[in-house]
DNA sequence: TCTGGGGTCCTAGGACCC
DNA sequence: TCTGGGGTCCTAGGACCC
């Protein structure tokens, strides 16, 4: 038996699911800009080769956009995470040992009884997911996870590999380390390849080779498990269920800026809600609550331009009303009339399972008594109507701090209203 | 004019305990 | 001059990912 890891990644995935939809954007450039209409997040292959980098601001390339008339998109991630799902699903049809990594990846354990037959799996899972969803992937397959990350990146830029590469022996794992560089390894970020390449280690092949106690002292366990992981023994393993996420985080920059108190508790009320929604879906239940309100940091890079107030409580609870009522507190503790605020953010950490909770002996109003009832009311009116069909009045009416999206797709598959139209 | 939004893991150091 | 020794828990911050 035959036993390897593979690492499915969705070619270009924001620019490819517009591309589902909108046929006429097939060979034109696209961007995708982030929240706000800010940065650029996600670009086509076309617009990767008119040099478009990752990360930049939107008005910086606008006289490039124009030029080539690129098409601009905001983030529409109904649509994307829907197709995400999709992708999922069919690789499921395939093997049942799927970790996602991402919106856009997936990690598979794969068995076969030969070496070919791993090969043709990936095949097969290419092929599929095309079919099914109109989405490309590439395959990498390897004996570990970090080496399937690297074939992935090797099947998507050589052409000749037709978006597959299985590497099973010393030699093609040697070769293609040899040929990528320490800072496009998995787990290796600017700070190490900075520190790497100062010791003259330019290579994933030259970084495999180091000593283990040498790596452990500079870049810890976790550089240790890398550098295993190159020489391919096996650290990390397929993790199926990230059910129980540890910190829950809901933030927003403003559509325009924000100074009065008003639309700033309304903001970080909706954030709330939002934050209190996710920790329900995973039955948990939060006992420490961070506020946070965010200045423009170009205005002085010199001057402090974060603001948070952490708030730990008392009764652990999941209510949207009691978790929304702490939070504005914290917004009125906060405050400066002088100050003009573009950002906002609501984190909830201390995550506790609900059904671990200690209950307090002398507070009768717990959550589980009186709330729960009433958000489980909510919840289920919200998941069979529509979310936001019920929701606090504190997040307000006419919320003049929603974020820019100018350039919004349809949500195809998620939404009556917005189906794609066919003409006959 | 204009600069994203989520997450994870690990470590060092302080507080506190006996 | 000199100030125990061994733990645990928590938090902040740094590193990374997409």
């Amino acid at each position: 038996m035959f036993s390897a890891f593979a690492l499915i990644d969705c070619n270009n995935f924001y620019a490819s699911c517009e591309r589902v939809f909108d046929p006429s954007l097939k060979g034109r450039p696209i961007v995708i800009l982030s929240n706000n209409d800010g940065c650029v997040i996600a670009r086509s292959g076309e617009a990767k080769e008119l040099n478009i980098p990752m990360g930049i601001p939107e008005f910086k390339v606008r006289p490039l956009i124009k030029k080539h008339n690129i098409a601009v998109r905001s983030s529409n991630y109904a649509l994307y995470g829907d197709m995400s799902s999709r992708v999922i699903e069919t690789l499921r049809t395939i093997t049942s040992d799927i970790e996602v990594y991402s919106i856009d990846e997936a990690f598979a354990g794969i068995h076969a009884r030969t070496e070919n037959e791993l090969r043709q799996i990936g095949f097969e899972m290419r092929m599929k997911v095309y079919m099914c969803t109109g989405i490309p992937v590439s395959v990498g397959i390897a004996p570990t996870k970090t080496l399937a990350k690297i074939a992935n990146e090797c099947a998507k830029s050589h052409e000749s590999l037709k978006g597959i590469l299985h590497v099973k022996n010393r030699e093609i794992i040697k070769r293609m380390l040899k040929a990528t560089s320490v800072s496009n390894v998995w787990g290796i970020g600017k700070n190490y390849s900075t520190m790497l390449e100062r010791n003259g280690i330019q290579s994933a092949l030259q970084l495999s080779e180091m000593p283990d106690n040498w790596v452990r002292k500079k870049m810890k366990v976790t550089g240790l498990r890398t550098v295993l992981e190159l020489r391919g023994e096996p650290c990390l393993d397929i993790e199926e269920s990230m059910v129980h996420r540890k910190g829950i985080l809901s933030s927003r920059s403003f559509g325009s800026p924000v100074t009065s108190l008003a639309d700033l508790k309304e903001a970080i009320s909706s954030f709330t809600e939002r934050a209190s929604e996710k920790l329900r879906a995973q039955n948990s239940v939060v006992s420490t609550l961070t506020v946070g309100l965010v200045t423009n940091k170009y205005d002085d890079p010199l001057m402090p331009y974060k603001f948070g107030k952490t708030v730990n409580l008392p009764n652990p609870t999941a209510s949207t009303l009691s978790l929304t009522k702490t939070a504005s507190h914290c917004v009125e503790e906060l405050y400066d009339p002088s100050k003009v605020y573009k950002k906002g953010l609501v984190m909830l950490t201390g995550l506790l399972l609900q059904s671990e909770v200690q209950r307090d002996l002398f507070d009768e109003e717990i959550y589980q008594n009186r709330d729960h009832k009433l958000m489980e009311c909510l919840d289920g009116l919200n998941a069979k109507y529509g979310r936001k069909t019920i929701h606090s009045a504190s997040t307000g009416i006419d919320q003049s701090w929603q974020m820019k999206q100018q350039y919004l797709s349809k949500r195809y598959t998620t939404r009556w209203d917005e189906l794609m139209v066919v003409r006959v």
